[in-house]
RNA sequence: CGGGGCGUGGCGCAGUCCGGAUAGCGCGCGUGCUUUGGGAGCACGAGGUCCCGGGUUCAAAUCCCGGCGCCCCGACCA
């Protein structure tokens, strides 16, 4: 350690706020750069690394062909999937020396695809799956929490190529599995919770989230019967109200009556019997969305629902411009405006509505019959205490960290980019696609955010720098000698050795033991000598053992494995304790 | 993109409001001695374009203008 690249830090720089931030700049494990760009310094690297090798085996396992693709893409490529549009500023774009149209890759379904309009000619080439470990960079528009966001990244990125969608669908789930077990061999067990397909596009998508207050999305969860959702895409049973016999539609003065509440504290209704309005700008278009009133906007449903990727509230001056009075904007006779219902308004009979008249409300609306909408979809905000979609019971709320992603693509870019095969029978096909992706290095940071206390890290054994950590105290010696001897013999025995061979006082080193993290620490002093040997000591426990030097190797070569053995995902009580306090 | 904050040795900060002295403190770093079981002591020492550019002034870390960078909240986002 005496020789190790960095060192690290008592005191941490203010603008790092979540626990595992503060831990990887104390450790000396990452540097920043600019914003959301880092350097990995060695024990950072050699973590990656260990996480690196878990994916791969998971992905080899289900079958998939390690691969490299360019990180520096030809934008034309880009334009056959349509997407050098339609992905904003995340991508960055630069020119090559001939003044061509080139781009930094975000993600890789457009050189995937390329390769497999290439290569997969027949149904006998189907299926497959290819995957990669290789830097992105998204210009994200704010990055965050160290390693938990940012700009550049190493991703594990893979995609599969289905002959049917059957094919895709079992397939899909043995993934789904690999991810599972992959997360559990780095001691974290994964939330699988449904998900927004974003700028992938496709059929279906799910991400696997760490639940931890430090994450940055939030998810709606059912106890009861498991349904669980990012709160971009939740849905939520809606009660309809009781039915009622149609009544006839009325106008009716509500002065000053603005706002949902005021209106059905006035009427006298419930503020599910009223119609809320609510409006946007997607494209160029003007949007008005009808809900019921006591129903909030999920503007990311609202996106899908519209097929836009750019939506926006509207100004009070677009309205004024389109003949809407806010605060009494009603659906009925509204012109140059796409309308969105919400599926929560054709239930609800009688509604109260504005009557897109200045201090006056309709009363009786009723859906079909006084208005219709161009689309109807739910597009109401799934909140914590909704009842579930599935079952009715109360969605929970909470926070997490997306560890991984996938996504069932279909035909999104087989058909844009003319990937197709030959079946049996001798028919054009488009391949059917998924693609999956880990973040790594957002992956170290969620294990440190699960795992740590207030003195440091809590390395799960599978995924540490070094297996051992040799603190060694005192100029002594026959201390140097047996620390000396104990660190060759361990490696020979395949262990890998951290040894604390500087010149510092014992709490020194010990303080950045426990910050390090390392699951295991042998202690060789002059005390320990004279008690007959080393000390072991696991960093989650405050008891410490003596060892025999005869036996040490042996002694620490079990205990690592046993270590190891609590990670294993085939094991039902694999486990691993961690607090969130620091 | 909206709101807020910050830029002073490697790190954490003071000084800035109200212009003026050799730019200061703690940690860290180097050397020597004494120490060595939970962030040791003493002594000496190195290390600064006070983010950058311009302006005002006899004089700018400090005031004014412009820029750059970073952080946090929100919007946004695999």
């Amino acid at each position: 350690m005496s020789r190790l690249f960095g060192r690290t830090m008592r005191d941490v720089p203010a603008r790092a706020t979540t626990p595992s931030h503060r831990l990887l700049l104390r450790a000396a494990m990452i540097h920043q750069l600019g914003a959301g760009i880092y350097s990995y310094m060695p024990l950072a690297w050699r973590s990656l690394a260990k996480i690196e090798a878990i994916v791969a085996e998971e992905m080899d396992r289900v079958d998939g062909q390690r691969i490299g693709m360019p990180v520096v893409h030809p934008a034309d490529l880009w334009r056959k999937s349509g997407r050098w549009d339609s992905i904003g500023r995340e991508m960055a774009r630069f020119h090559d020396r001939d003044g061509h149209d080139m781009l930094l890759a975000v993600t890789h379904e457009e050189v995937v695809t390329d390769l497999v309009a290439y290569y997969v000619t027949s149904y006998r080439d189907l299926p497959r799956m290819v995957y990669q470990i290789q830097t992105k960079f998204r210009d994200e528009p704010r990055s965050r929490g160290g390693l938990i966001r940012v700009r550049e990244f190493v991703m594990k990125d893979a995609y599969s190529f289905h002959p049917s969608y059957q094919d895709l669908d079992v397939y899909y789930e043995r993934m789904v599995e690999a991810y599972v077990r992959t997360f559990r061999r780095c001691g974290l067990e994964p939330l699988v919770v449904e998900a927004d397909v974003g700028m992938m596009g496709g059929s279906a998508s799910h991400e696997f989230m760490l639940v931890t207050d430090a994450g940055e999305d939030t998810l709606l969860i059912c106890d009861a019967c498991g349904y669980a959702a990012n709160s971009d895409v939740a849905s939520t049973t809606v009660d309809p109200p009781p039915p009622e016999e149609p009544t006839p539609k009325q106008e009716v003065a509500t002065p000053g009556r603005t706002t949902i509440e005021g209106v059905a504290d006035y009427l006298g209704v419930p503020t599910t019997r009223t119609l809320k309005a609510v409006f946007y700008v997607a494209g160029e278009e003007l949007v008005f969305v009808a809900i019921r009133g006591d129903l909030g906007v999920n503007e990311q449903k609202l996106a899908i629902a519209l097929q836009s990727s750019e939506i926006r509230p509207a100004s009070d001056q677009e309205l004024g411009e389109a003949g809407i009075v806010p605060g009494y904007a009603s659906p009925i006779g509204v012109k140059n405006a796409k309308i969105v219902v919400d599926r929560s308004v054709p239930a609800a009979p009688n509604l109260v509505a504005g009557a897109n008249r200045a201090g006056f409300h309709l009363t009786g609306v009723n859906y079909g019959r006084d208005f219709r909408a161009d689309i109807e979809a739910d597009i109401a905000l799934a909140r914590g205490g909704d009842p579930c979609p599935t079952c009715g019971a109360p969605l929970r709320e909470t926070r997490g960290i997306e560890m991984g992603h996938t996504f069932k693509l279909g035909t999104r870019y087989s058909e844009t980019m003319d990937a197709t095969f030959l079946d049996s029978e001798g028919e054009q096909q488009p391949v059917i696609m998924a693609s999956y992706g880990i973040g790594i290095g957002r992956l170290l940071a969620s294990a440190i955010e699960h795992f740590h206390d207030d003195d440091g890290i809590l390395f799960p054994a599978s995924i540490s720098p070094y297996d051992v950590h040799i603190v060694e105290l005192g100029e002594a010696e026959q201390v140097r000698e047996a620390a000396s001897q104990l660190h060759v013999a361990l490696e020979a025995a395949g262990v890998e050795v951290l040894r604390d061979d500087r010149s510092e006082s014992a709490g020194v080193k010990f303080k950045d033991a426990d910050l390090i993290g390392i699951p295991l620490r042998v202690t060789v002093s002059p005390r320990s000598l004279k008690n007959g040997g080393v000390e072991l000591k696991r960093r989650l426990s405050s008891e410490s053992n003596m060892l025999p030097l005869d036996s040490a190797v042996g002694e620490i070569v079990d205990l690592r494995q046993r270590l190891m053995d609590d990670l294993d995902p085939e094991r039902p009580q694999w486990s691993h304790t961690g607090s969130s306090s620091e």
